[in-house]
DNA sequence: TTTCAATTTGTAATCATTACAAAATTAAAT
DNA sequence: ATTTAATTTTGTAATGATTACAAATTGAAA
């Protein structure tokens, strides 16, 4: 408890009792934990916890750079027709998503550390090409 | 249109007027869009078209292997602590994610096609090593 | 003890998506 | 042309993750 306490205090986050067993609950699972599945965890523990709580306490994590975010394949699709094998650029500023062809290897229908592979999605973020062009000229 | 009429057909989907109009809409379309905005576009010229036959439709493309889908950062996000980066793999019958080391480059901060890169997700779907052997057992 | 800021809570709203059943359309058979 | 059955489309209501927001609570400092 006094390694978790320390980096909430490393990382500038008010060591509060429920970051405390939020980030805790986080560092004991191995399963990449929802936030509903950290809520319920805790729920026995604490019997008070509300769900926004958990939201927010993840958010000033991530913001914080504690910990990370990922997701697979959810909310808010996206619709392509089948092409070559790409990654997606998605641009932190304008929101388009470019196709990057190359530099990735295929790995469909490959084993991979004893998975078969079945689908691949590559997802890169950042700032796009015309954004720093533009940021520059603002500057 | 009769391309897009030809690509259904070789697909086994009856070219329905709405499927044909859908399936035009992104092939004109090279900003990869969602279910709504898809919807949005075609409402001028389907007055009377329902959100629910876009994703009825997008569901059967996607099935019968005419589009893929994706999503960067959505709904039903996980969370883990900063590791070095790795990939995820996400088995399709058990719903394990499991983390992947190695074999992919760290393109953080890297330039990659123009494009500056802050984050990097790379997911993979299928069948996990455990599934598997639970299935050659089960034969 | 008062005060102020930060933290936590709970309810209601949002948004993409899905469930479901009714209505409309189509094709085939009579 | 009419009936029939299957397919397609529609609209409404539900779901589920997440966020907005304002009130309540807590904690530290004066």
């Amino acid at each position: 408890m006094d390694r978790v306490k320390k980096i909430l205090l490393e990382h500038e986050v008010v060591p509060s009792i429920h970051r405390m067993l939020i980030l805790q609950a986080l560092m004991n699972s191995c399963s990449h934990p929802s936030a509903d599945e950290i809520y319920r965890a805790l729920l026995n523990q604490i019997p008070t916890l509300s769900k926004t709580t958990v939201y927010n306490t993840l958010k000033t994590f991530e913001e914080k750079g504690i910990i990370e975010s990922f997701s697979i394949m959810n909310n808010e699709v996206r619709y392509e027709l089948q092409p070559h094998p790409h990654a997606h650029f998605k641009c932190k500023l304008c929101g388009t998503i470019y196709d990057i062809y190359g530099s990735f290897d295929c790995l469909r229908d490959k084993i991979v550390e004893g998975h078969k592979v079945q689908e691949q999605h590559i997802n890169l973020i950042g700032i796009c090409a015309a954004c720093q062009k533009k940021d520059k000229n603002d500057a």
